[in-house]
DNA sequence: ATGCACTGTTCATGCCATGCACAATAACTC
DNA sequence: GAGTTATTGTGCATGGCATGAACAGTGCAT
């Protein structure tokens, strides 16, 4: 107990510590606060969903709670804490992972982690230098347990985590930028058209031949719907795994 | 030749245009300018560069070019329009890839993509909503070229450089959030170590210890120079495709 | 020569994150 | 019970941002 007996939590990443909860409300002494974080996060997740994470400003969700702005910093020490503690509520549960499959395992954990991003694309802008908090941490932890059976060391393990990650994450944007169906018919019907047309144009132009023909390719036309490049990725990733799993040399360290 | 003769070109999203190069500025009347856009983005890479892209404001990107705000506005219609523009340029030339060895190009394309990104890392947080530009579709061109000796149709060629595009982004943005050797030593000698053994007891006393054990490994420890999963996960990839090309039933579709 | 189109500046608006001082409040101390 | 003290919510204030509108100068086209 020196002189910095508390600075173990005042270093940490901004989030951090209200993220995993060790802050002691217990015996305060002034005028009661009368909101809550929770109620707070709440809100900005609500205003986020209504409208992307940039209708999560600190003016936009203080007018939801019915508080002032300034009012807020009472309960978050910045914006960037408070979007730390939306994105891990916008999480949720980890999903229940079969333990004796891990390639049935492996299908699933993306398959759910796209679906989050989808219902609530704004994650994709939440910055990636967020720390670990609790619900990405339940996450990553379920995979890793689900993916034990491989025989993998830890650190392959963590990596093949990563790559699932990663390609569940990128499918979301992919979608998420690609055109909805109802967006297809309607407001716009020949401006998608025409936007090809220039680029088919200006790409040929280049002699970027390859380019101009793979957009002619029904995958690049067809709508969010139709979209099978997850699966055919995964199926990669996954044969990739396997084939090193099984076949694999005795793992090295 | 009707009504809408060059709406053409005013429907497209913003920059597409102006980064093809298809601005007539030929024949113009009025006062010279006494700048260029390409000045102006060069002004707002080196602005990107030396501190991140939120210092590429157009407050700061005028005040290097010597100009008022407002004035860049006359060259670049938006902010949006400027940050497709300085992110075109920032890819660069794509690189020259063997013809006759899709491995061998699958191996070297990430690879370069990911010094791009290490290079100039707030390339990773241009919004992904950017349309197709030339530097981009350069890149796209070379590696779908490079593939085609795998006799893939061209949706799953396709597919598969989303998997290469995937991981390099996805390593690229780890190593940036991962500590570099000189932040280890230099300025928090031990703070790092605090905030680890934080969430270590966060992570145990909530039954995470898969993820705990995982932060253990060398890899978690490690700083940027000695991440191997680009290569790990790389070689998955790479497996997963070669065993679908060879082994692989005849192509659906 | 004159008009018109184009540039760059000035002025202005409405967002945003955040700091500081202050009044109201409620526990703790005596 | 009275005073001290910590804490909340508010009001005021600052500096930054993107962007719009009006205006004066400028140089080609007629």
């Amino acid at each position: 107990m020196g002189i910095d007996d508390h600075s173990e939590l005042d270093a940490l990443p901004p989030g951090l510590a209200s993220a995993w909860d060790v802050v002691d409300t217990s015996t305060r002494r002034g005028r009661k606060p009368a909101h809550s974080v929770d109620e707070i996060v709440a809100a900005a997740t609500a205003l986020a969903d209504r409208d992307g994470i940039a209708a999560a400003s600190l003016p936009k969700v203080a007018a939801r709670v019915g508080v002032t702005t300034n009012a807020l910093y009472r309960y978050v020490s910045s914006k960037e804490e408070l979007i730390v503690l939306v994105a891990d509520r916008a999480w949720g549960a980890a999903p229940t992972l079969p333990l004796d499959d891990w390639r049935g395992a492996a299908t699933l954990w993306p398959h759910r982690l796209r679906d989050r991003f989808l219902a609530r694309p704004w994650l994709l802008d939440v910055p990636t230098t967020v720390p670990l908090t609790p619900h990405t941490a339940a996450w990553l932890d379920a995979l890793i347990v689900a993916l034990a059976p491989t025989g993998l060391p830890a650190r392959q393990v963590l990596y093949s985590a990563y790559l699932l990650d990663s390609h569940a994450r990128y499918d979301a944007n992919l979608r998420r930028n690609a055109p909805t169906p109802s967006a297809l018919s309607a407001a716009h019907p020949d401006r998608r058209r025409r936007v090809r047309g220039f680029l088919d144009t200006q790409l040929r132009a280049r002699s970027l031949d390859a380019v101009a023909d793979v957009m002619q390719d029904p995958s690049f036309v067809a709508d969010a719907t139709t979209n099978d490049g997850f699966e055919f990725g995964l199926a990669r990733i996954l044969d990739g795994i396997e084939a090193h799993v099984s076949g694999g040399s005795p793992p090295a360290r």
